[in-house]
DNA sequence: TAGCATACTGACCAGTCAGTCATTAGGAGT
DNA sequence: ACTCCTAATGACTGACTGGTCAGTATGCTA
């Protein structure tokens, strides 16, 4: 009976491992999860996970940053390229944004996180360093050209770059929790459209002298 | 050597206990916690802890079916007791669950459930219940009102029911876990109060016409 | 094709914890 | 003071898992 072939592939473990993981832990969460799973699912034995993650905190650390590290360049490129209007390009990055988050890997990576942080001091820091902060400096830089070129009033600088990030993270956590049981709801983008809509009406320059 | 006094207080037991476990499960998350800790803390031993509860999925769903039921009732009263403008009216609530949700133990609670969901249907039939369409009707109502006095325009009643409940929960997430990282987080009422003043103006009758 | 570095394996260890149950003790009633 | 019901205890069990390591297989190199 011979192992189902015991093949060497180094350079490409680190990887297989994660994205098993990716899944193993969105399924069962962090301490649910073995990594006798992990390996599993993997196709590879336990012992070859520690050959390259030190420990099981080491693993899930790794997760949380090969897999957002991605998503964030990949949302500041867009920044760099777009020369319209600010509220033109502030709408294209919150559908980048959405459509990254609607990936039910993606949000399920979120809310470990999440629930990780209180007990995993490098992952709060690298969150807050890698998304959160990182997330406010680009909605910030949209900002400030709105303001520059006399579309928003001053208040955009606080409102947007806080209230976006958790309208679409906690729209996806709803929608990826309760999507079966939420059976009229209308499709996400219409509700982030109609959102944003609103509070960019509500942030207009001229809003401020109407009043 | 006598136990330190061996008291015998069958009806204050489940509420110590779940107030226990709501401190314990708050501070090392669900999993990591185990049940003799939430029976240390609360002076009393492990076998104790299965005189009241089945098991410790059960002892989490009490937790959370106790703290969460009481914030809704007290919100719902305010509806009643309100006879001003909706704009007032929903300022009003947004408030209360804003103070509601500042209290530490109220937003780990919320962050627990959020992480058990996956794995705990009961808990995510619960909170689907009792905490999304129980507020989505409570700010329903408050939209509805609004529309029918000419304050609102009807985007509002997809626009508010979901968007304010979002805000307020990963607003809340975020200042528990970063709080010490963002220094010059401005008061959370401010962020709050800036953002549904941006919100209520897009969503005023009027912006319907002007645009 | 023989030799060798090393990727990979899986049995094993040590620790942990949910849940059980035989025993102990508080205190109400008499 | 005695009885009795039952709240409370905590030692114990059985199952599980993170992490280790001695040994095995693979495939590159000469």
């Amino acid at each position: 009976m011979a192992t189902a072939s015991r093949t060497r592939r180094p350079a490409h473990r680190p990887e297989e491992l994660i994205t098993a993981a990716l899944a193993v832990f969105g399924e069962r969460g962090f301490h649910a999860a073995s990594i006798e799973d992990v390996a599993a699912r993997a196709g590879v034995s336990k012992g070859t996970v520690y050959l390259y993650f030190a420990s099981k905190d080491d693993l899930f650390r790794a997760v949380v940053e090969r897999r957002i590290v991605v998503l964030l360049e990949e949302g500041e490129a867009l920044l760099a390229a777009h020369e319209d209007s600010a509220s033109d390009l502030l709408r294209l990055v919150v559908h980048r944004m959405m459509e990254a988050l609607h990936r039910e890997d993606m949000i399920r990576l979120a809310r470990l996180a999440h629930a990780a942080m209180p007990q995993f001091p490098e992952v709060r820091d690298f969150w807050w360093e890698h998304v959160v902060l990182r997330n406010r400096r680009l909605l910030g830089s949209i900002v400030e050209r709105g303001i520059a070129q006399g579309e928003f009033n001053p208040t955009a600088r606080l409102v947007i770059p806080r209230a976006i990030p958790s309208l679409l993270l906690h729209q996806g956590q709803t929608r990826s929790l309760f999507q079966d049981l939420d059976h009229d709801a209308p499709p996400a983008r219409e509700i982030i459209d109609l959102t944003l809509d609103a509070l960019l009406d509500g942030l207009r320059l001229s809003r401020d002298y109407a009043r």
